[in-house]
DNA sequence: GCTACCATACTTGTATGGTAGCATGGAATA
DNA sequence: TATTCCATGCTACCATACAAGTATGGTAGC
């Protein structure tokens, strides 16, 4: 469980595994990415001590692949991974929504409605990589709520490459506003106590993460396995 | 995703985990047990550089916990986790095991069978730890069967806490036959196709990890959070 | 021209010395 | 006697040096 804020080792080996970590799931770093030990200590002006142990951690995630002697390199995208990872998330979610419609604390449906409304402003100025923050926070928030913030915090961890896919698929395909509307009908029916149109609801919205993997490896060809 | 097999930095560090991850796991190093870099160093006979690399990876998994300039001790268990790591595989096998209804590769039945046998001699035996490592092994077969082994990888990690409770637990109230005749019924199920079944059976079966936490807290209270 | 070999420049893996922060216990003081 | 302060020894953290394996480019031989 890699709970960032819960084991902070201090400061150099934390800051450039977080960085790192950032500039790869926003495809900043490109899979196939070479990383040297060496060159990522000269840039982050610390010794290869703390990169090492950054690389250790990317690597128990699936960002980076170590090969000994070899190289370390940004891991591509694996399209079994990217449908399994969704697949996980569906089961989860769909359970999880369901307890919120039961037992959601009152306290934090002002902040899903906060998101919603930033979400209304990123579709109108077409801000991806924002929109794509707050949709994940929507649902952290979800889990937030039924206090099942560890099993969210493992999905992250699968979330490596159906992330990815996401982020080049959101910048193609930008058909924002049905996400949206999801996501105002999920609250409402969280409202509502209706679970079982809540499930059905994100049911759906999940499955729009089938992502046409063969399209985005087609435009991506060196991005995926 | 810590796929050990797939990212094996080779041999002193990645020996230095595993080692310590099996006796953790398996209470022989019990919870709150503190681990200096420099002793493990000079039991393994290496050098501090991998065993501070193994600390690292155990850290991220939640097995230990790394107090900076104070020390590194093998986690507690959080009696949240485990109920939160129970509701994650319930979710998760209740539709792996729907998956399997429809589709199991008929070659993996005879390994469910074999184990299933096993599971036979350990309730004679009363071998509490070889039954553990067996029932493991059952369900890891479904998800295998299912091609979501990754998934199972994940779920491995938020099991540190409930495997360690279903270890206390099994060495008390060792129920197994109730365990087994689940598993029997379960490939029953699949062989026949009933996927509402076989999702019931599972049901149940992962609700009789409801473990009453309370209790085992209280036979061992140095262990828990 | 082609192939096999080898020197070299990389890579990660490991060992070790030094540094800063924290806990503990004893001594000095009120 | 109770309390504060400080020295000491512990810890993890980081930097550096060395070891070992790998890819590559040039060269000698065929």
């Amino acid at each position: 469980m890699a709970t960032d804020s819960r084991y902070p080792p201090l400061a150099a080996g934390a800051l450039v595994y977080s960085t790192l970590k950032e500039q790869i799931v926003s495809l900043a770093l490109p899979p196939g990415t070479s990383l040297s030990e060496k060159e990522t200590a000269l840039l982050f002006q610390v010794s290869r001590t703390p990169v090492r142990e950054s690389f250790v951690r990317l690597a128990q995630e699936g960002l980076v692949v170590v090969l000994p002697q070899r190289g370390t390199r940004v891991s591509l995208i694996d399209p079994e991974l990217v449908e399994e990872a969704r697949f996980m998330r569906e089961q989860l979610e769909r359970a999880v929504i369901r307890l919120a419609c039961k037992q959601f604390p009152p306290e934090l449906l002002p902040p899903l409605e906060e998101n919603l409304e930033a979400q209304r402003v990123c579709i109108r100025d077409h801000n991806s990589k924002q929109m794509f923050k707050l949709d994940e926070e929507f649902h952290r928030l979800l889990f937030a709520g039924c206090r099942k913030l560890g099993t969210w915090t493992v999905i992250q961890q699968m979330n490596a490459h159906l992330n990815r896919s996401r982020i080049l698929w959101l910048a193609n395909d930008p058909d924002w506003s049905k996400l949206f509307e999801h996501h105002r009908a999920m609250l409402a029916a969280i409202r509502a106590g209706d679970a079982d149109h809540a499930e059905l609801l994100m049911k759906e919205h999940l499955r729009l993460a089938i992502l046409d993997v063969a399209m985005l490896k087609e435009a991506h060809p060196s991005y995926f396995v």
